[in-house]
This record gives structure tokens, C-alpha cells and sequence, in this order.
DNA sequence: CCAGGTCAAGGGAGT
DNA sequence: ACTCCCTTGACCTGG
């Protein structure tokens, strides 16, 4: 299926249109003090409305004609701290997940994660790269349990995440801890540049899937702060490159100084300000604007959202 | 029912 | 030392 740019849009976990609407949400949770007094058999409860929810938005997708989507970390409440299948509803939810795939495949929609930021590859701590591994596999194996081949059509999205000031030492780390992970996860993990200076640029996740074969997710925006010396199309042209069983996936979004100058420009904004550019390589582009799937009509149906400022501040921190 | 305070996780950055 | 930020604002409590 040859797909235009613009139905390679994806919108991230909630649906607004849903959630206000229709009560519909994918991320039901609690903290922890709630999980102590009730435990897993709740957190099995709200996980089961999750999934319930999950299948009505991607029924949503299907009818509006959306193929591209991520689904929330969120879905299986404190899920580090039990395995999947001693949830109770658990034969129910393997149901509804399947469903999913089912509603997914016949209206061709991309499904993919991205785990928070507390996975930590590159970490010197054992406990720490200890969690990153439960939660990254328990990841791949919500795609497993709902019949995917492993692969990054289903990308498993996450930062290197930290340098400790000494970047070299952090990719050692990161490409060694890979190697722990399951096998289906490591065919579907991928790897996005930072928007910090310090950080890592698509050019250092380069040498990452040298080692490794993690493909780079390309955040445009991130790449405004963290380019190494290359521009877009460079850096866009050299992350589509690592992308071998699956179109490439590119992170997309516009600084929140369109709505507020005074705001830190890194932010994003609630909408769409400038054209989205896959510069050929096909990539689907995953929108991360706050008005979430409302942004994506806008800037299908109306286009580019007008900005009284012609001059983006973020171009000030670049230079 | 609502506003406001609080909330797992790792690390970086600004104060 | 503290606070905010990021995956993703939502949960919970007191009025």
C-alpha cells in the first residue's frame, strides 16, 4: 500500500476527540499508594479498560483514515512490577489485543511504543539497566501477545538517555546491555536523537547502529538543538538509511514559540507551523503536538497553521 | 463536583 | 539542594 505524506501521520496515545467526548482513554492509572492497597488485581481491572478503549481508538483511526499511531506505556499500570500474564483478565485482554491487530491490519495502521524516559540502557547502575530491560521487553511482548512478527514496522522508540559526560563510555554501555534484551525486542527497539547539545545527534546514534543495527528515529525538532554540524536533510537522508525491514519513522513537531514566545523554544506547541518534509525517504511521521489527533485534520485539511512570527526564536539558539 | 496538590522510575540542566 | 523537564497529564484528596 503506497501511502501519501500526509496519511504517514501519527498521533500519539490519547485522542482528544475521544477522551472529551466520549469518556474514551487508553491510560488509566494510580499511584502508589493506591497500588500498595489494591494491587494487581485492580491494576489487571483498569489495564482491561485500557485495551476496551484501545480497540474504539483504533476503530476511530480506521473510519478518520489514520494509519499511523502510537499506543501508550501507560495501558498496564505498575506492569514492572508483575508479569503480564498473572493478570487475572488476562485471557480477555490477550482477546482485545488481538482485536486490535485485527482492526489494524485491514485498515493498514502502524502501531508502535515509546517507553519513558526512566529506560536507561547506557546506565552504570545494574538495577537500573535491570528495569529498562523488564519494561522494553514487556513492551515487545504487548506486540507479541497480539501476533506481530518481531520487526520495526512495530518500532519500540527510546532515548541512550545519558551521558555521564563521556559519550563514548555511554554508547559501550548502551550496545552491550542491548544484547541482554530479548530477541523480539531487539528487532523492534530503535533509538532518537536528543535536543540537548551534550546529548546524542542522529550522527552519534549512527555509530550505535554501526554496533548494533538499532535504526534512528529523526526528530526533526530535537534536531534543531543537537545537530552535530548536520543539517535536516542530512541528518533526516542518514537516519532513514538504518531503516531496513520497515519504513523509517520520523518524530515531528513545531517549537511552542509560535503560540508563546516566552516559553522555552524546546517545548512543543499544539499544533503544526511549518511544512513536514519526509525528504523522500518515505518515513511515516509521528506528530507530537499537543492537540494530538486534532492537529493532524488541521493540517491536512487546512494546512500549515498560520504564526504571527516569521522567525522562529529557536533559530537564536542554533546559530 | 471541582480545584489544587501530588505523583515510580533516571538523568540533565537551570536556579 | 531544589525544581522542572521528558514518554504521556492523570490521580487523589479536601473542600
Amino acid at each position: 500500500m503506497d501511502l501519501s505524506v500526509n496519511q504517514r501521520l501519527g498521533y500519539a496515545c490519547i485522542n482528544n476527540t475521544l477522551a472529551e467526548t466520549k469518556d474514551i482513554i487508553i491510560n488509566r492509572g494510580m499511584i502508589k499508594k493506591t497500588f500498595n492497597e489494591k494491587g494487581i488485581d485492580y491494576a489487571s481491572e483498569l489495564a482491561l479498560l485500557n485495551v476496551k478503549d484501545l480497540i474504539r481508538v483504533i476503530e476511530w483511526n480506521e473510519n478518520i483514515g489514520i494509519h499511523f499511531y502510537r499506543m501508550s506505556s501507560s495501558m498496564f499500570p505498575w506492569s514492572s512490577h508483575y508479569d503480564l500474564k498473572d493478570l487475572k483478565d488476562y485471557d480477555e485482554i490477550v482477546n482485545c489485543l488481538i482485536t486490535v491487530k485485527e482492526i489494524a491490519d485491514r485498515s493498514y495502521q502502524r502501531l508502535t511504543f515509546h517507553p519513558g524516559p526512566y529506560n536507561i540502557l547506557a546506565s552504570d547502575k545494574k538495577y537500573v539497566v535491570r528495569n529498562a530491560i523488564k519494561d522494553l521487553n514487556q513492551h515487545s511482548e504487548i506486540f507479541d501477545i497480539m501476533g506481530y512478527e518481531p520487526s520495526h514496522w512495530n518500532k519500540i522508540n527510546i532515548h541512550i538517555g545519558a551521558t555521564y559526560g563521556d559519550k563514548p563510555s555511554a554508547i559501550d554501555r548502551f550496545c552491550e546491555n542491548f544484547l541482554l534484551l530479548d530477541e523480539s525486542t531487539k528487532k523492534r527497539l530503535v533509538v532518537e536523537n536528543d535536543d540537548k547539545p551534550t546529548m546524542f545527534s542522529v550522527k552519534d546514534l549512527y555509530e550505535v547502529y554501526e554496533r548494533i543495527g538499532t535504526p534512528i528515529t529523526f526528530d526533526v525538532h530535537h534536531h534543531k538543538y543537537c545537530h552535530s554540524g548536520l543539517t535536516h536533510k542530512e541528518a533526516a537522508l542518514m537516519a532513514a538509511s538504518t531503516w531496513k525491514d520497515a519504513p523509517p519513522c520520523f518524530h515531528f513537531s513545531s517549537t511552542i514559540n509560535h503560540e508563546q514566545p516566552d516559553k522555552i523554544a524546546r517545548a512543543h506547541a499544539d499544533y503544526i507551523y511549518e511544512e513536514i518534509n519526509d525528504y523522500g525517504t518515505g518515513a511515516w511521521i509521528m506528530v507530537e503536538a499537543k492537540s494530538k489527533e486534532e492537529s493532524i485534520l488541521y493540517y491536512i485539511n487546512e494546512g500549515v497553521m498560520p504564526s504571527e512570527y516569521d522567525e522562529p526564536l529557536y533559530d537564536i539558539l542554533v546559530s
